[in-house]
DNA sequence: GCGGGCTAAAGTGCATTCACTTTTACCTTC
DNA sequence: GAAGGTAAAAGTGAATGCACTTTAGCCCGC
């Protein structure tokens, strides 16, 4: 076969998920797999708006058959990051460059309005959960802190996703987050940005618990904001 | 490397649909018609939260190709409204009955903010086209006039996602108006109703047209939040 | 009667195959 | 030498095949 390489897997929260997250709809592996890598190319650059994605050349170059190449550049078009026309190449958008900023717009947009739903929808224990979660990253900020801060900084957010209590709603979070899994690989966030995101969390958890949906919403944009800012910066049209 | 070259061709809005709208990313008849197939019996409820979707008997029922079939699952499942883990059987997701109503409430989070945009970056001539559009509908209330005023419906939603200027949000608000045009089929809207819409696109036009993002947000959201009122019932947990 | 394995049926994931469409390259023609 | 036509190459959409996993029925021991 031509290039079967590593494989960098992250492999997040490994099997259990301790927050209500449901954390399925992942499919199984290779498709997932063969989705991944394609849209790494995408944001990275490397296949840039315009380019043809034959499902025939990417499964030679990704070891695989055609059907799982498919079945990921059929996700990738529903996500309207590739286009296609019957019986045509698929195609990469053009603008797929800002891909991860405009994926952060759209966070602005459904977050906030999600954790002002969780304010009042989470059920307590779930809450709990997630302040004993900010617990055991820790204020000790030893090598593995920045690690366990992502790990909470994912946690944290599709639990709120989980319990907005709407599931297109949810849905569209999780698909925000693939990206911004993608934005981590690309370029890891400096450790004081991590800091002050972590320490938002605590602020909206505070929120959450006080059933506070306003001040919930008001700390998420405000979080998501200073994160925008701290953004590795990509060419905006 | 065997990379593809990028072969920029943009090839946008390739001849036909008159407005803005791209319209591509819908496959190739086939496993789009599956997807739309399988769908309509969830929003039904004929397919309850919980169901077992096998690929095996949902093939033999659509008189399909297992392969159609399994592409449609993977799009449910990235959707979110159908659920997967590795070996198992497809389900549908739990809560989904209440689909056509969470997906207006994302509505209500998406198109305002998008409007807002379009507001200020849509382009003269894609106003001045969606003007036309609406005059062409007509004030006379003939016996086509309905659904001409829903076929406007449609260009005119989606036309303002086309020019928000960020692709992930358009995808987000065109797969709202997927479920949109299915909830059309489900039963349709009073022809007051309707009537109140055309109107109410009618104020968020003049809102582009005087490039007032604010008004066009509040527009849009009042329009939503009518059209949420004369929405048939469906059960709300 | 009833729980615990064992086996066959059904189902999934992926590869392969085939008919049809689009692209490419070449060859003719002017 | 450029335009146009044609046939091979490459690509797509969908069906089928195959190895492996899960489910369901059955029998057995208790």
């Amino acid at each position: 076969m031509l290039t079967e390489e590593p494989h960098a897997q992250l492999e997040l929260p490994a099997a259990t998920e301790p927050i209500g997250g449901v954390h399925d709809d992942a499919n199984s592996s290779l498709v997932e797999d063969v989705y991944h890598r394609i849209l790494m190319r995408i944001v990275r650059g490397e296949l840039a708006g315009g380019s043809e994605l034959k499902s025939t050349r990417l499964s030679q170059e990704l070891g695989v058959s055609r059907t799982p190449v498919v079945q990921a550049l059929s996700r990738l078009i529903a996500d309207g990051i590739v286009t296609q026309r019957p019986n045509m190449r698929a195609v990469v958008r053009p603008g797929a460059e800002n891909w991860l900023v405009e994926i952060h717009e759209l966070r602005l947009l459904l977050e906030p309005p999600a954790a002002a739903k969780a304010a009042k929808l989470m059920p307590t224990e779930a809450i709990d959960q997630l302040q004993q979660a900010a617990v055991a990253v820790g204020p000790e900020q030893d090598a593995g802190w920045g690690m366990r801060a992502r790990e909470f900084d994912f946690q944290f957010h599709l639990a709120i996703a989980d319990h907005a209590g709407n599931q297109p709603l949810r849905s569209a979070i999780y698909k925000c987050w693939e990206y911004k899994r993608m934005s981590y690989e690309l370029a890891a966030d400096r450790m004081e940005s991590i800091n002050r995101g972590y320490r938002e969390h605590l602020a909206i958890l505070e929120a959450l618990r006080e059933r506070d949906p306003a001040t919930a919403a008001a700390a998420m944009e405000l979080h998501l904001r200073h994160a925008s800012s701290w953004r590795p910066e990509r060419r905006i049209v």
